[in-house]
DNA sequence: CCCAACATGTAAGGGGTTACATGATTTT
DNA sequence: AAAATCATGTAACCCCTTACATGTTGGG
C-alpha cells in the first residue's frame, strides 16, 4: 500500500501528469520505493476514484491530451494520517541471506561471484545515494528546490534535513552490506581449501 | 520463488511432514525467509508434483494420517543449481525510508514514536539473531546438530561457518538501523523546536 | 522524415497475506 | 473434560512483475 503514499508524497509538491509522475518518481521518491509505469498509471486512476487526487485534462498538441493530477485536501489528509501512523514491520524475507546460510552447497567460484555481485550492486547504489545527498545539500536537486520555494522559511531545514538523513541511512546500510560481503569473500577463501 | 529454495534447504537435512516443516522452518530458515503455514502446505504439494519432493503417507493415531516429504535427487539438483546462480536484485522498496524522507509531515511525537519503534524492532531482531549465533557456535542448535551428524567431517566447518556469517551480517545490519534511528531522534529534537 | 520523448494503457501470472475452516491426538 | 498441539487445508484479495500494445508530438 506504500505506493499510494509515495505518490501522494510526490504530488504534495506540485500537480503532475501521469508521465511526469513517472519521470519525477524515478528521480526522487523512486530511490526509496521503486515502481514501474504500469503500476503508476492505474494507481493514479484509483486514487482519483478514491478522491485523493483530482485529474484535470489538458490538450496536448492538436489531437493528444493528458491528465494532470492535483492532490486534494483529502489526499493531503490521508498522507498526513499515514505519516502519523507507526508502520508495522514485514517479516524477514531476504534471498541473499537465505543463500549465504547454505553457501556450502555452491561451487566456491559461484559463491565468490555472488559476493562480488553483492559488493558491485551496493557500491553502485551507494554511489547514487551519495550523489543524491550532494544534490540535496547544495540544493541543486530540482524536486527539492521546487518544494523549498513553495514552503515557508521555517520548514526548509526540515524538508532538506530529513531527506539527507534518509539517504545517509541508506548509504550506511549499503556500506554494511559491502563490508559483510568482503568478509564473506575472506571466509570462502578460508573454508574452501 | 525463494520459498521453494528455502524449503529445499530445510529438507536437505531430513525428511519432514508438512507440520514439521512449518515448525522447523520458523526456528531456522524462517529467520531469513518468513512464510506462513498457508503458504507452505500448498508449496510442498506443488514441489511434489514437480518432482522435487516425494511424499510418503504415514498413519497418525487411529484415524489420522500425515505425509512425510523427502527431497528427491531432482530436488537436490534444483537446489544446487539455484545456489550456483547469481541472484538479481530487487529494486528498493522500503517503507521506513520512504516515511523518513517526508518526516516533516508527521507530528514530532509521531516521528519520535516511529524512530523508537524502529529501534525496538531491530533490537529485538538483533537479540534473536545473537541467540542464534550463540546456539550455532556451541552447536546447541538442534537443526544444525542433526545436519552436522549427517555430514562428512570436512564439510562441518563450512556448514556452521556460513550460518554464523549470515546471522552476523543480519546483526550488523540491525545495529546500523538502530544507530540510524538514534540519529533520527536527535535530528527530530534539533529540527522540531 | 525519422526518432526520441511524451502519453497511457491492458492482460496474464506470480507470490504473498489474511482470514477462515476442520478435525485428530496428546497432554494436563 | 479441556486445552494445546498436530495436521492440513481453502478462498479472497492485494500488490507487483513482465510483457505487450498503441498512438502523438516535438526536435533535429
Amino acid at each position: 500500500m506504500s505506493l499510494r503514499y509515495a505518490l501522494l508524497a510526490l504530488l504534495t509538491s506540485q500537480p503532475l501528469t501521469g508521465y511526469d509522475v513517472f519521470k519525477h518518481f524515478e528521480q526522487s521518491v523512486g530511490y526509496v520505493w521503486h515502481a514501474p509505469d504500469s503500476q503508476i498509471y492505474p494507481e493514479l486512476r484509483r486514487m482519483e476514484k478514491d478522491g485523493l487526487l483530482s485529474g484535470v485534462e489538458e490538450p496536448w498538441g492538436k489531437k493528444g491530451k493528458k491528465k494532470r493530477y492535483h492532490i486534494t485536501p483529502e489526499g493531503v489528509e490521508a498522507f498526513r494520517a499515514w505519516m502519523n501512523t507507526t508502520l508495522d514491520y514485514a517479516r524477514e524475507r531476504d534471498p541473499i541471506h537465505l543463500k549465504a546460510a547454505y553457501l556450502e552447497w555452491a561451487d566456491p567460484e559461484a559463491a565468490r561471484a555472488q559476493m562480488r555481485a553483492h559488493i558491485a550492486y551496493h557500491s553502485s547504489r551507494a554511489q547514487q545515494w551519495q550523489n543524491m545527498v550532494a544534490a540535496l545539500e547544495d540544493r541543486s536537486n530540482p524536486t527539492l528546490a521546487r518544494r523549498l520555494e513553495a514552503a515557508p522559511e521555517e520548514d526548509r531545514a526540515k524538508i532538506a534535513g530529513y531527506k539527507i538523513f534518509t539517504y545517509e541511512g541508506m548509504i550506511e546500510r549499503a556500506k554494511a552490506e559491502i563490508e559483510w560481503a568482503r568478509r564473506g569473500l575472506e571466509l570462502i577463501d578460508k573454508l574452501e581449501s
